[in-house]
DNA sequence: AGTTCCGTTTCGGCAACTCAAAATATAGAA
DNA sequence: TTCTATATTTTGAGTTGCCGAAACGGAACT
């Protein structure tokens, strides 16, 4: 049985909560349940079926966490929403802004024939528009470990390399002042109370963003 | 509210069935259910629901009609699916034998924004792969009628323009012996009693085929 | 008029997915 | 230990879309 777009949105979900889950590698019913926008109850009849075929292991009242199978199809959910992405954007010049919703629906259709042909078109690339990695055919991920605008040494050139938010007005924010991933900045300074940190971009110019944007660039010290 | 993919789907049947109707003018459920491929009181209640929401007229033991506002709904369904197989074979470079499956699919996801930068990509055509025409994004289409080669003279070149089949084994069939639209054929003769029609190709070989093939290649007279 | 046949409709039921609200579990405070 | 807050699960119910089988309508044939 191949899986509905339903499951394949909450193996996503799991996948992508993997890392915001607890103690225990466990991603609580509720944080699932909002990930996916369903009540709980409906996450908790739809974890029990995910179980039922293996694709989750339920703890109940701690948590789901995806089985070996559940990573594997979630990895390839993710690895064509990314290349769709990659491919709106370079091939059919959409802005990196707008396609995220293109392919949250296209993630579900696109075969496998089509999708190695855009994969091959772009010349096999290991990121999406917004710096996330692509996934291999075989459910592989590159993943590293990067720093923050928030964690990053101060007064020292960083690049940005991936952004953790698809919101559309905050990406054409950060396209509008020179944020996108292969730009470098710098962060001149932080101000806890104020909730601030301070940015000089590659242009020389300074721009102050909140903190929990700030968390959302992440970047490799130059 | 936006329409489900079945409900598209129904009206799709509905609008490519035009050509089959009845006396009426109205698609007996039977046809419909066939075309969309659920059982007979299935289709039944389907078009209660759709005659419900204004996009068929349903006369009860006699069959369905689209409204306008159906048969606009219908038009805008079948130019995602053209444009798709359009782009698929163009820009993808697939197999014009296998592209149908992915725009059936396709069809129902692809956002306005997509299909027009597919569309403006592909230079607006007027027509698929296969020769069908592509409406417009107003859902009008420019309709032509054509003989096809169980109607056209004997002995007189003639183009092929238009393929109304979509199966896959007789679209590389007609891939290998030039008779994809665009080339020149002539008719040679016909035999009813053997169910055949001799044609010779562009580059002098001689095929013969059954009646049933034969009236799915349509034509225009050179 | 009665019968037969075929297509259509109605009926009861099932599967997937959802919600709201009641019941329950867990953890931390009193 | 008992109480309380919060998260989770259970329950009952609704929606969409489907099926199989029984009931029905209409036209044609006796």
């Amino acid at each position: 049985m191949l899986p509905s777009s339903t499951v394949e949105n909450y193996l996503k979900a799991l996948y992508q909560a993997e890392a915001t889950r607890n103690e225990n590698g466990l991603v609580p019913i509720g944080q699932l349940a909002t990930a996916v926008r369903v009540a709980p109850g409906t996450a908790t009849t739809m974890v029990k079926a995910l179980a039922e075929s293996g694709l989750v292991q339920y703890e109940p009242y701690l948590g789901v966490r995806l089985s070996p199978a559940g990573t594997k199809l979630a990895a390839l959910v993710l690895r064509r929403h990314r290349l769709v992405e990659q491919f709106l954007v370079e091939v059919m010049g959409m802005s990196w802004a707008e396609v995220h919703e293109d392919a949250e629906q296209l993630e579900h259709v696109v075969s496998d024939r089509l999708i190695e042909r855009m994969d091959a078109m772009l010349g096999h690339p290991s990121v999406d528009p917004h710096g996330d990695p692509i996934p291999t055919a075989d459910g592989n991920v590159e993943s590293h470990e990067y720093h923050s605008l928030l964690t990053c040494p101060l007064g020292t050139p960083v690049k940005v390399i991936r952004v953790a938010d698809q919101n559309a007005n905050f990406l054409r924010f950060l396209e509008e002042h020179k944020l996108k991933p292969g730009e470098s900045i710098e962060v001149e300074a932080r101000d806890p109370a104020a909730d601030s940190v301070q940015l000089r971009t590659d242009d020389e110019r300074r721009i102050t963003i909140g903190t929990n944007a700030a968390s959302k660039l992440l970047i490799e010290v130059l």
